[in-house]
DNA sequence: ACGTCGATTGCCGTTTACGACAATAGACGG
DNA sequence: CCGTCTATTGTCGTAAACGGCAATCGACGT
């Protein structure tokens, strides 16, 4: 589709820790007609407090942030404001990253190399009630619709794992006998397809549900 | 310091392949007289071409890259025109990052929460001979001076491990007995302080010697 | 020529990891 | 009420990981 009819301009809030990622979104969007106040927030809190203030049209909102991370803001918000339509906006391609934020209740996820043209475009469809993916995060949802998602035990687990515990070490960390430990991490072996424990940390990073 | 003398205006070549951090980059510098042409490239390839056309005064180059990174590209900078100013740019506070940008001589390094003020600065300082780091990686510098680095044979015992090979895999794959890679793995754990292979796969995505 | 360092390999013994087979109990949704 | 899911624990046995001690060999720098 081209370009669609536009009434009244619309308003945007930009939630990104990184002073010049906003200024470049913040001159690009301000070139086009189309978007009148173009609000800015560097964190979570803040991004809130705006959104309160003046209820956007649409929210571009960042992953990685000082401070709460943009999915626990996404879901803030989402809880607090059902309707709030947010476009996650960010440089992560993990997959743990994309599902979170879907099942937040963001209405898009476009990764940070998107170009004005796409971004303009991306923003008008998410406005107009649409959801909007870029090709990258298509292509990632498709991968994982059959791999499920760890349970919190098991990434709890997973992060002791992580940090060299042996499985002894495990069960007594988390109370319960050493064969539970292990049986915990037969089970994230088989859903992360790792063939060893190494190998189930590195598909932890792989998939974001573990951060450097 | 505060504004400092400046004659003639600088040429900047930004290289990122994110299109909104070149634009909020351009517009922040173009606000200043001190900057003249701001030239633009999304990849290593054809920021060494605009380089060579071009020699730019100062360079602010981005790791993260798709195609050649930005590591990569600052060493063929560098090797072709040794007397480049080049400031490292980005979001990654890897230690192994800022070492080898450090090594391949970069002139600073200062993560992408930085300011427009501090940015000005930064690049006034890097024109000016200067070295420049940010809080956080004068930080990371410092933790770790003792640290030595893998050989370039453990780095690829340890994309191994991450695979989830076993010692006798492994030992088969690099063509030497299992006791051999057994001897890199104990010395890879060693170096980066972690307990057992798990936790070494761990560190390496910590550290940025793996990569997700 | 000497010392250092990285890569290589061997033996022996202990500690862990992991797979197969089985089973119990509480939670949650239909 | 029933099925599914998650957490829990057990036993037995095999396979793999790891630590300590020791040594050779070639490259590189002083």
């Amino acid at each position: 589709m081209t370009a669609q009819a536009h009434r009244k301009p619309l308003r945007i809030l930009l939630v990104d820790d990184h002073p010049m990622m906003r200024a470049g979104l913040a001159s690009v969007l301000l070139m086009d007609p189309d978007f009148a106040s173009v609000m800015q927030a560097s964190d979570g809190d803040s991004a809130l407090q705006i959104w309160r203030e003046n209820q956007p049209d649409v929210t571009l909102l960042d992953i990685s942030m000082g401070g709460m991370d943009g999915i626990d803001t996404l879901r803030q918000l989402i809880r607090d404001f059902p309707s709030a339509r947010v476009l996650m906006l960010t440089t992560s391609e993990a997959s743990e990253d994309i599902r979170h934020a879907m099942e937040a209740g963001a209405c898009g996820y476009v990764t940070k190399n998107i170009n004005a043209g796409d971004l303009v475009e991306a923003i008008r469809a998410i406005h107009a009630g649409g959801k909007v993916f870029s090709e990258d995060v298509k292509r990632k949802l498709a991968e994982n619709v059959a791999s499920g998602h760890l349970t919190a035990r098991e990434i709890e687990v997973l992060e002791l794992v992580r940090q060299g515990f042996t499985n002894d070490e495990i069960g007594r960390l988390l109370d319960v006998s050493e064969r539970t430990a292990r049986a915990h991490i037969s089970s994230i072996k088989e859903k992360l397809h790792a063939s060893d424990r190494a190998a189930a940390v590195a598909r932890g990073f792989e998939c974001g549900i573990l951060k450097a």
